[in-house]
DNA sequence: CTGAAAGCGCTTACAG
DNA sequence: CTGAAAGCGCTTACAG
């Protein structure tokens, strides 16, 4: 491996000046070009673990995610690592698996190799580790649900607004005995999507507690919930709360031999390709997957750039829905 | 930060002692307390980066996959990862779309961080940079299809050999007109999996070239090829060479008003949950995910540790076909 | 078993 | 603008 000791050699000057070269410095002008030409001959290449270990900079996020496989978290890590590539970082990627237990680990991993920033989805609930790591500097952004009782920037879409019209949308083509399938309450994003709903509902005076069914977000609990949904044979239309949960819907519709948007209308949530394998068209809420990697990356590097001066940003994105051939009017 | 030297000083021993006794080494019983004492106190947390300056190891693996979306890389990294995090390894992930000068560039940026190895996923072509990376006794695996001209371990499945099968069992069950819907050739995994199926169709007698559609692995294509090959009438079976593509081709199915598998037997590739949304539940092969996973981190972490004994080894895993409900006896 | 010292590749006040 | 030197946090022959 060559160095910039060598480089420093073979150019005729001191190392420093040839770390000022490579940081940008403006040096005399013959200097500059034996040193770019030392480079080019001797193959020289920067080492970025040896060049953080001065200022404890190590130009990596830390990325925690609940799975590797979830396609939200992954779509959207996807377009951060494009924006943090660009900047000169990496990712250094890894899932928890919905254990708090387990995330603090790997953040005490993290911490261990010196990230400059962690990114973390869907934690709701305040970890020490976390306030350690704000202490020292590190910077911290929470993905798609605020996390409690610490001051962090946050990005995360309107999930109340988002059902709060999907209800509109089918309330005003006629439907008034609309079922929903919803994740956990208790937890960030199933409350915002549930309340919304429910918000809705009642505005409109079609409220109905039977109308509520609680699933898990798993495919298999979409499936097994909407059957119960089905069971209630008011119900001329289904809100399902997520992805997976809206292709077991899909599948329990299916199985009922009942037809879409026929028998029963339907508003899925997350527009992900596979989606659309379905007929007819699904109408689902998109979250604008793309400007939220972006800005996730935008926060972070702000954050790291200007050195914390305690000011904390919540980004609330709008989805958008989009209406296909999964509802009618009736 | 408290670092090696605090510890040092709080224990009543030189930097040296405490450097080995954290790596294991046995020490005087009355200093291994001393030093295990301090760090508790001090709250003491090693830095890997400062660790790997030395001997120049980051810990840290750097996983190339052409998009972080794809379901079939990402469970097999989500494998991986847990495996290396046993061993205190890190994986720095980043997609290359596809784009061999792209993936040049991510893995110029991963060799400057000092990684110790790295995995890449569905690299056919050698580049010059991983010549450089061997030099520098960086490990590399590659992962679903060999590098040409470069010596490196690798781990893939036998796609000939269940393509082979896939036409083998739909023979078994009365079938002789058998549609494929192949991958780009040219490509490793395309040809792999579409000589299995020429080769198993000739040597049944039933070959007949009109019966082979090329698409390039999306969705999107299966669902038009397929399209194609239901245009063509003798046919009672289709073979779809992967996870996507099989998506599409039911689809096409759907749409053209027939029904699986009472017109029409469908054998699929990949067996991930979304495939199980279909009914009937699809015949697919499945590749065995979790033990790639598994056989990557131990081909890696053995290279590293072995110190390159210039052993390369092929691990050559078998599918499985899963048979359920979309095959029929005619 | 352990201390003192050199070193990993780079940065950065300091002095000129 | 630049060199000499100290330092980032840790490891590891060397000598005892």
């Amino acid at each position: 491996m060559v160095t910039i000791r060598e480089v420093a050699a073979q150019a005729g000057v001191s190392i420093g000046t040839v770390s000022r070269f490579l940081n940008g410095k403006q040096l005399k002008k013959e200097n500059m070009e034996n040193i770019e030409k030392a480079i080019k001959e001797l193959g020289y290449e920067e080492n970025i673990i040896a060049k953080g270990l001065k200022n404890n900079k190590s130009l990596s996020i830390g990325v925690l995610v609940n799975s590797l496989t979830d396609i939200f978290a992954t779509s959207i890590v996807s377009h951060l690592e494009n924006h943090l590539e660009e900047n000169n970082y990496s990712i250094i990627l890894s899932d928890y698996q919905n254990d708090n237990k387990r995330l603090e680990k790997k953040l005490e991993f993290m911490k261990s190799r010196s990230v400059d920033g962690v990114v973390i989805f869907h934690l709701e609930e305040n970890l020490p580790i976390l306030t350690k790591m704000k202490e020292q500097k590190i910077a911290i952004v929470a993905v798609d649900a605020p996390i409690k009782n610490l001051k962090v920037d946050t990005v995360l879409v309107d999930n109340y607004q988002a059902s709060f019209k999907a209800v509109d949308t089918l309330f005003e083509l006629g439907h008034n005995k609309i079922g929903v399938i919803a994740g956990q309450t208790g937890r960030y994003i199933g409350n915002e999507r549930l309340n919304g709903y429910i918000d809705s509902m009642k505005q409109k005076g079609i409220y109905n507690k039977e109308f509520i069914e609680i699933a898990d977000y798993t495919r298999q609990s979409g499936y097994m919930k909407t059957k119960e949904l089905l069971k209630n044979q008011k119900i001329t239309a289904i809100y399902s709360t997520n992805y997976y949960m809206t292709l077991g819907a899909v599948q329990a519709i299916q199985e009922a031999n009942l037809s879409i948007p026929q028998d029963i209308s339907i508003i899925g949530f997350d527009h992900f390709e596979l989606v659309d394998i379905i007929q007819p068209k699904l109408t689902v809420i998109e979250q604008p997957i793309e400007k939220m990697g972006e800005m996730i990356g935008k926060l972070i590097l702000e954050q790291i750039k200007n050195e914390f001066e305690n000011r904390y940003t919540t980004v609330e994105l709008e989805t958008n829905l989009l209406l296909r051939d999964s509802v009618k009017k009736i």
